[in-house]
DNA sequence: TAGGCCATCTGGTCCT
DNA sequence: AGGACCAGATGGCCTA
């Protein structure tokens, strides 16, 4: 999706340092460099030429001096102005652009994450958050099956495979993924749900494909949402 | 139409 | 100084 914005900042991103010449002799800046009552510029010389040769009393060299070094100063302050203005826009687009690539990259995490998690018949994807809460729940999940395995339980053996099992999954949970992924997480001491979080260990979403009954009795410990 | 989700921009902070 | 990370703001898209 192209920002609105993007078209100008990357305009505003070609006005490098070396650029702002064009920028700086813009009429309008020059225009603005210009005292308001003054009459200079190139025409004021031909105009005193005009006028016949200066008298010493009105000082002409020294006024048109100062005046040019007024000049020449508001041109300076607008050229650093605009250069730091310029420099500050090219270092904010880079910024942009790294940060669009770091949350490129976030995604494609959480993309390769969910290529790993059962998905569901409906091929429903699952929100950023769903996606975490899910595999917090499936790696809980995968470890309880090794811990009972490892004590020699029943159902055990057989820890759910994503591919294999998406279907399974998906007869429990496709109702809602977001329930799914919701679910709750071991902490033997917590209670298996609250008001916030229905799903408990006896509740269909929470049973997984190839886990032990067993593990449907433990208090699970619930990823709070926040 | 309201609410959820998302992408992007932005300025601040911390780190190298 | 520049990059990474973060959180807030904003606007677009989609769905109930």
């Amino acid at each position: 999706m192209p920002a609105p914005l993007e078209i100008c900042l990357s305009d505003l991103d070609c006005a490098s340092s070396s650029d702002l010449s064009g920028f700086l002799t813009d009429e309008e800046d020059c225009a603005r460099l210009q005292p308001p009552a003054s009459t200079s510029g190139p025409s004021a010389p031909a105009r005193r030429g005009a006028q016949g040769m200066p008298s010493a009393s009105d000082v002409p060299g020294a006024q048109d001096e100062e005046q040019e070094r007024r000049r020449r100063r508001g041109r300076a302050r607008v050229r650093s102005e605009a250069l730091l203005h310029s420099l500050r826009r090219s270092r904010r687009v880079k910024a942009n652009d790294r940060e669009r690539n770091r949350m490129h990259n976030l995604n494609a995490a959480l993309d390769a994450l969910r290529s790993v998690l059962p998905s569901f018949p409906d091929d429903t994807k699952l929100t950023k958050i769903e996606t975490l809460r899910f595999a917090y729940n499936y790696i809980w999940a995968l470890a309880e099956t090794l811990r009972l395995a490892d004590q020699g339980l029943p159902g055990g053996a057989r820890p759910p495979s994503p591919a294999s099992d998406a279907e399974s999954w998906g007869s429990g949970a496709a109702a809602s993924p977001c329930a799914a992924a919701a679910s709750p997480l071991s902490d033997p001491s917590s209670p298996a749900a609250s008001e916030d979080f229905p799903y408990g260990p006896g509740d269909p979403l929470f049973s997984f494909p190839g886990l032990p009954k067993d593990l449907l009795h433990t208090t699970p410990r619930f990823i709070p949402y926040h």
